[in-house]
DNA sequence: TTTTGAGTTGTTCGA
DNA sequence: GTCGAACAACTCAAA
């Protein structure tokens, strides 16, 4: 029984350092099976979209690598979770299941279900976290009830014991004498079948090893200023760390301890402000797991139950102009564009074309994640659901009554020279800056084929604030 | 139980 | 151009 194989299930933890599952498999000295298994129907409605798919593909590609430098492979299964672990079992004599754990409802059901089955059948089955910093369980306000303020909730975190930590690589594991069959990657048809993500492959590089660089080239330049640049679209002021923190690459623990190390090893002023305000945006990241983990509606449905009476619009139309970026506002489109191009859409961008869909447009928020949810490499369903009631107003954000971006208004503050338009935005390359966020003003008329504003932002403005009061009575 | 203080990211108006 | 107040009285978390 001792030396029987241990499968480490893989899901989105695709890395070897500070991986709890696969670490403890190790620390056992028996063999490891590392398995994936594809079995997107389990995550129903909220199957990986076509954006996460493309980076699943590289990201498994290259944590193949990583596990084959180890002598290891990757067991790749595409069949039902439950059937394909037991079929394993069988096949390989292994008398245990190892992973790390994950907060989506769909999934949290899942895995409770196999872990209670196969417990019951004497078979180990031990979760580790590796994902977060405080566990959704572990943090609750002074009436044991989960927190629904960020503040609050993020200054409670601090006071807990510090996360543990980081675990190292294993050096070397032993590996069973004979592999079972696995799926070719290719065959699950992860990739595109027509030629849109050309533009992802120059900006990204999925895998632990592209985490790692992401992470020094921030601490390099941009972590430094990062409360300042953070905002300006047009520079790389943001750690573009999303993506592999969604699937595992790195864990948010490493981040910790490589950011304070930073901090404590600089004695530049900025340092230390940049990085104890990144630190409280992976602040955020926990926030939204926390609140998904015990609002497991918040996905599908508003946080605030009086947001269901929203008279929200149907537009199929002007849902198509946000999508495609023809909404005739600059910095909207140019979001729109870079988000379809790079699989990616900076932070400041995402509020700014979030409110125009959502206030502008009186489109629903659903609409608009599910569009987020198809396109973004990073989509999470914990920050996609927080982002997305933030904007609609009907989330965890503590005074939204009255916010409304004006797209002209952000665009001059954060693209203030326009830099950010004039790339995702051709037909206005040539439009002079100070008119480049309000091109309907210009003289004559500017930027070639580039549409009017299709709403005029005053008015829907007035027209958002009526709807609101609406369900306030 | 009641009270008190505070809340990611904003905009507009009028001085 | 800059600044403070109003927006509208809300909800959460802690004392």
């Amino acid at each position: 029984m001792s030396d029987t194989p241990i499968l480490v299930w893989f899901r989105r933890d695709l890395r070897l350092a500070d991986n709890p599952a696969l670490h403890a498999a190790a620390e056992t000295g028996r063999p490891i099976i590392p398995v994936f298994i594809w079995a997107p129907k389990e995550e129903d409605p909220w199957a990986p979209g076509a954006a996460s798919r493309w980076w699943l593909h590289h990201s498994l590609t290259a944590f193949v690598q990583s596990l084959e430098k180890k002598g290891s492979r990757l067991v790749v299964l595409e069949e039902g979770s439950e059937a394909g672990l037991r079929r394993l079992m069988k096949e390989t004599g292994a008398t245990a299941i190892y992973w790390n754990r994950l907060y989506e409802p769909a999934i949290v059901a899942r895995d409770k279900e196999i872990k209670s089955a196969l417990k019951q059948e004497n078979i180990e089955a031990i979760s580790f976290n590796h994902s977060l910093l405080f566990e959704p369980h572990q943090v609750a306000n002074k009436s044991g009830k989960p927190f629904q303020v960020f503040t609050p909730f993020w200054r409670h975190c601090l006071s807990l014991d510090e996360p543990a930590s980081p675990l190292a690589t294993p050096r070397k594991w032993a590996s069973p004498k004979e592999w079972p069959d696995s799926v070719p990657l290719d065959d699950l048809k992860l990739l595109p079948r027509i030629n849109w993500d050309a533009g992802f492959y120059d900006t990204w590089t999925p895998g632990e090893k592209g985490a790692h660089t992401a992470v020094e080239q921030f601490l390099d330049e941009a972590v430094i200023d990062y409360k300042a640049k953070r905002d300006f679209p047009a520079t790389v002021g943001t750690s573009r760390l999303s993506p592999h923190l969604h699937f595992g690459e790195i864990g948010p623990r490493q981040l910790w301890y490589i950011v304070q190390e930073a901090i404590a090893g600089s004695d530049r002023k900025g340092m230390v402000q940049g990085g104890e305000f990144y630190l409280r945006e992976v602040g955020w990241r926990e926030f939204a797991h926390h609140l998904l983990y015990h609002f497991p509606h918040t996905a599908e449905a508003p946080l605030r139950p009086e947001f269901g009476d929203f008279p929200w619009r149907e537009n199929a139309e002007e849902l198509l102009a946000w999508q495609r970026g023809l909404t005739g506002y600059p910095i909207v489109d140019a979001g729109m564009r870079e988000l379809w191009h790079t699989g990616w859409l900076h932070n400041r961008v995402r509020m700014i074309v979030a409110s125009f869909l959502v206030k502008d447009l009186l489109i629903s928020w659903q609409e608009g994640a599910a569009w987020f949810w198809d396109t973004l490499v990073d989509a999470d369903l914990a920050n996609n659901a927080l982002g997305w009631q933030w904007a609609g107003g009907c989330g965890a954000d503590a005074a939204p009554y009255f916010r409304i971006f004006n797209p002209t208004l952000q665009g001059e503050k954060f693209d203030g020279d326009g830099e950010y338009v004039r790339h995702w935005v051709p037909e206005l390359s040539g439009v002079d800056a100070s008119i480049i966020h309000k091109p309907w003003t210009a003289d004559k008329s500017v930027g070639d084929g580039y549409p009017q504003p299709m709403v005029d932002h005053k008015k829907a403005r007035d027209r958002a604030l009526a709807a609101l009061a609406e369900i306030k009575k």
